[in-house]
DNA sequence: GCGGTTCCTTGATGCAGATCAACAGGAGAC
DNA sequence: GTCTCCTGTTGATCTGCATCAAGGAACCGC
């Protein structure tokens, strides 16, 4: 039971208005409607092998993926959270660059790759946001790098803490109001791949931030957070917090 | 004499063929010739202040640039390294994310931000060449992330070398053969900002490899690596330095 | 010549986070 | 019920890099 079908009619879809589709008129969309396909993958399963051939790009609907590098000996960064709306894959490059794992079940919007580069090279509504989104990409990683750089692993924690909360609360188009309420879709392990850490040193981390009364813990995954704007400095993260609705 | 005016003709522009401009032929060039001017930039001039108003975008044509973020207690970290090629700037969004330093004296080929908007929106090939550069940037501050979040420090010394050779051959068209020159255009400190370490640990670990025998030094900045493939393997890096032309 | 500045190197010491190791709680199989 | 697997916590110890500190080399203006 691997895959499992599923068609969503595109304007009924829940990231009809973030994905690569968003600026898609009714005409462009229905064009659209006749190349994709959907694809479901268990939570473990990886998608796609770095360095295997991509026959296909397409946008995550629901679920968790991440995008992760491994050195020979084993040691592993992430390198990108694709949430619902992320796109995967990459125009007009032959092999994919990274791994791309499901870390929860997932449903992929896919189209195979060459339809894919005709309909961009046709629509630039396609075009316009995928380079939209490619640059929105681009600032978050350079933001993450000042993370993996120059962050101590207690603010590293706090911005993963932060950064979830912010694109969480942009896919449910809620506010904050005070008090913050998460939940981790990660292990321990996933966050230290995330953070450049240890599992040991994010869960000690962790730890410390409830024994200091920065945040509480119900079970392992679900924290609340009293205090936003002490958290904030936590995390060392000069931004004030702005949604980017 | 912060700035002074040079014109260059683009048929005859050393970035012609890798700039943004790539894939422009001639009548589109001459569109982008009438909305061009050239600014130049001291060493150590800071181009755009985090957080300014962006008037301009355009493209590094000769010198090189940093792209940095800073934290309110002083780390820094360099989160792009722009050589003559690069763009600088981000069509649709109004204000810099990170600060942009000429660390040579620099020369910049700018377009005034709505001409070349207007320009993008009307010509294919130039929102398609910055789509593709931009997916390349993102993949390169994928690498960097996983040096950032795992690499030893004698690691990111070997990939920093690694690097800068490698973008140093794609300029100049110029094959490597066994023997490995390379001019590092940082200083100590601005590495330490790259690499995420202090300057310290940056001048220990060259002199480190160069008491290892894996590479010799020349003044303070001219690197030579006399087995390639050892000093990869330092780098930690799986990737076979292909050149990518 | 001399003093100032910038860039770099090297040494001594300290500490944040890695490593090694043990164990606890919960879920599923049977 | 027990056994096993998986995830997470916590403790003890080690180590790679940061920090603090001093001094050398090259270059400038005068």
């Amino acid at each position: 039971m691997i895959e499992h079908s599923v068609h969503i009619q595109c304007g009924e879809c829940p990231i009809r208005h973030r994905a690569v589709c968003a600026r898609c008129d009714t005409d462009e969309l229905s064009r659209l409607e006749q190349i994709k396909y959907y694809r479901s993958f268990q939570a473990g399963q990886t998608i796609i092998w770095s360095g295997d051939r991509m026959e296909f790009v397409g946008s995550v609907v629901s679920g968790i993926a991440t995008l992760t590098q491994t050195m020979e000996d084993g040691r592993r960064q992430m390198v990108g959270l694709l949430l619902p709306s992320d796109f995967v894959g990459r125009p007009g490059r032959a092999t994919a660059a990274f791994d791309v794992t499901a870390t929860t079940d997932l449903v992929m919007c896919c189209f195979r790759k060459k339809p894919f580069e005709d309909m961009m090279s046709t629509t630039p509504a396609v075009a316009q946001r995928l380079l939209e989104m490619t640059l929105d990409e681009l600032d978050a990683a350079r933001e993450w790098m000042l993370l993996l750089g120059r962050k101590t692993a207690r603010e590293k924690i706090a911005s993963l803490i932060s950064i979830i909360a912010r694109r969480d609360a942009a896919l449910h188009q809620r506010r904050s109001s005070g008090v913050l309420a998460v939940d981790l879709p990660l292990t321990r392990e996933e966050m230290a791949d995330y953070l450049g850490l240890t599992l040991e040193t994010v869960s000690r981390q962790i730890s410390a931030l409830k024994r200091d009364g920065v945040s509480s813990l119900e079970g392992n995954r679900h924290v609340t957070i009293p205090d936003i704007d002490r958290r904030m400095e936590e995390a060392g993260d000069d931004s004030d917090g702005g949604m980017l609705v």
